[in-house]
DNA sequence: GAACGCTTTGCAAGCGCTTACATTTTGTAG
DNA sequence: CTACAAAATGTAAGCGCTTGCAAAGCGTTC
């Protein structure tokens, strides 16, 4: 906001008609005479008018802003699906208000707040598992809220996700299929993570249907970084029997173990194997490339704003999609060595 | 903006009070008696009110928004800065409105243009070298704009950044102290972007001075992709005689190379030394880990955050501040080998 | 050339909030 | 108990925009 800018009024007096003409020039172009509409576009140039947002947003209780709360944005995981998001938008004149969590509920809770004190029209929420009070809200406002990230066959929510805890399973499955027998997991952490909590079940449940004894399997939950990462990894290779394969979380933490692993002069995948989950860029970076589940983040990203605006503009009408993850097979992932 | 909502004058009703005490207990509530707010907290907290912000905005013509225009959000590159800079304006209550340009000067004036009539209160940019029209249209407005990533000692604008010619020369010159005379250079495309033409320009000033022939040198520009760099990478090892040190003009670019590089079998930086520019995570994971320019993002951001503000609330108090990089060394950078 | 319908434009009432000013309440001194 | 100042609250006028409705302009038709 600044002092400076012209008013509808302004252009009215400059173009020598009524504030209402040049809102419906502005709005809707075709229900004023084409000779004005010259005379009053070139009042607007001239000013340099822009429309002033919290007068418009006040006058049509729209705002054309969505939010969306992510759980970081200081590593690379949500960036290239909210930059589909974003780009999907955009095409739609829509924009986009950033906020984001750092993995807390209660500033997840906050910074929805924000957005809809900011007049956010609708909210991208990643994940699905909040607390009764962000739930409650969001109810009482009737906000039109779509979760990214997971998947459930839930009718009164909208999803543009997939299954984390079959993917988890898929990737447990491939490491037992190398014949690895002894594993170890580190995980995110699961309280108010639905996705972390999902992609451990998942890879529990297939380690249990192979028949591996899950009290052998240690799981550590830790934050998503490097140092981080390298700290569970000292836990884990301190153990007797050593685990063969250690299945991480999320990239972040893959690589984190990988580079620990690697500085402590181990081999990967000789002496040990690791696998990752989101193949995020640096994925295929490290030495050796990460074996990890694929994400169609960006495919997400622009379905979710399909769906999402749709559910704005026709409350009832945005649908959920559930979308498929698969595996891909770079170097850090081999048969263990006896 | 929501159907549901509460407004001032509910809450008064609830409160048994005028819609003027509801906002005084908001905006100065030392102002209002100690009985009188409580019962006022407790009406807000019951329909769970927040303010309409159109309506604030109108009324006080200020939103607490502040916007930025950043080149990219795929790559990590801005992602740590950014951060910094919104935990710092979220502790003063303003909100963050975050669009990206792909590096295009005419999407970035887009941007802007949606960032102001959004109501931004101030703008953060990257880079300083912007078309005329921008600059016509910032200035018209009178909008504080604060620069990072670069800086000039020039008393009409805001800076929060550093020298990028005189860090590439400095990565430039410790090459060349290697030993390494025959060199390349792979920059980011200039046109429009004055940090990748600094970077450029600083390199080959020192390049100059240390007595080897400018013609010599190779110098792609590209964009910041792994693909593109692989490309670049592919043009310059068929050349001959074949350069011994490749200077990147960022981190993307640098592992891109690298990458390539290894994958056709060259080793680093046994045949090849490759640098980078700007330390991103990626550049200590990448094998071998990356020789590069540490800029202080995280610190930029929150001096950004505080010097737009300052400026926001006092026009002319915000201040430049120049931060300086230094040289982090890692192993891909090493003697030229005879 | 009067009557009609369509298109184009203007008028004016809000949208939810803040704030200068007016009014009432409360506290205090004499 | 009165008079007065200070504190607390209320009143009402906008902030810049949209939009339903009314008015005006204009081209047809008989």
């Amino acid at each position: 906001m600044n002092g400076n800018a012209p008013t509808l009024d302004d252009v009215a007096r400059a173009a020598g008609v009524s504030a209402a003409t040049i809102s419906r020039c502005i709005n809707s172009p075709d229900r004023v005479a084409e000779s004005t509409r010259r005379r009053v576009q070139d009042a607007i140039d001239r000013l340099g008018y822009t429309p002033n947002f919290g007068g418009r947003a006040l006058a049509t209780r729209r705002t054309n802003i969505v939010g969306a709360v992510i759980p970081s944005m200081a590593n690379a995981i949500f960036a290239e699906g909210i930059q589909a998001f974003q780009e999907e938008l955009s095409r739609e004149k829509v924009t986009l208000l950033i906020g984001s969590s750092n993995y807390d509920p209660d500033y997840e809770f906050e910074q929805i707040q924000t957005l809809i004190s900011h007049g956010a029209d609708g909210l991208l929420l990643v994940g699905s598992n909040r607390p009764e009070r962000t739930q409650r809200f969001l109810d009482a406002r009737r906000i039109p809220t779509l979760n990214v990230w997971c998947f459930q066959p839930d009718p009164d929510q909208l999803f543009v996700g997939f299954d984390n805890s079959r993917a988890g399973a898929d990737i447990a499955r491939l490491v037992i299929e190398y014949g690895h027998r002894n594993l170890a997991i580190v995980s995110g952490i699961c309280e108010g993570n639905d996705r972390a909590a999902d992609r451990l079940a998942g890879m529990k449940q297939a380690i249990g249907a192979e028949g591996i004894d899950l009290k052998q399997v240690t799981v550590l939950q830790t934050k998503y970084s490097f140092e981080h990462a390298a700290r569970a990894f000292d836990t884990i290779i301190a153990q007797s029997p050593r685990p063969t394969a250690i299945l991480a979380g999320n990239d972040v933490l893959a690589v984190g173990l990988i580079e620990r692993a690697r500085s402590l002069g181990f081999s990967v995948p000789g002496d040990l194997s690791v696998t990752g989950f989101d193949d995020i860029s640096v994925a295929q970076f490290v030495e050796p490339g990460l074996t990890t589940v694929r994400v169609p983040q960006v495919q997400m990203g622009q379905r979710a704003a399909e769906e999402l605006l749709a559910e704005i503009r026709h409350p009832g009408s945005g649908k959920s999609v559930e979308m498929l993850t698969h595996i891909i097979r770079r170097g850090s992932l081999g048969p263990p060595t006896a």
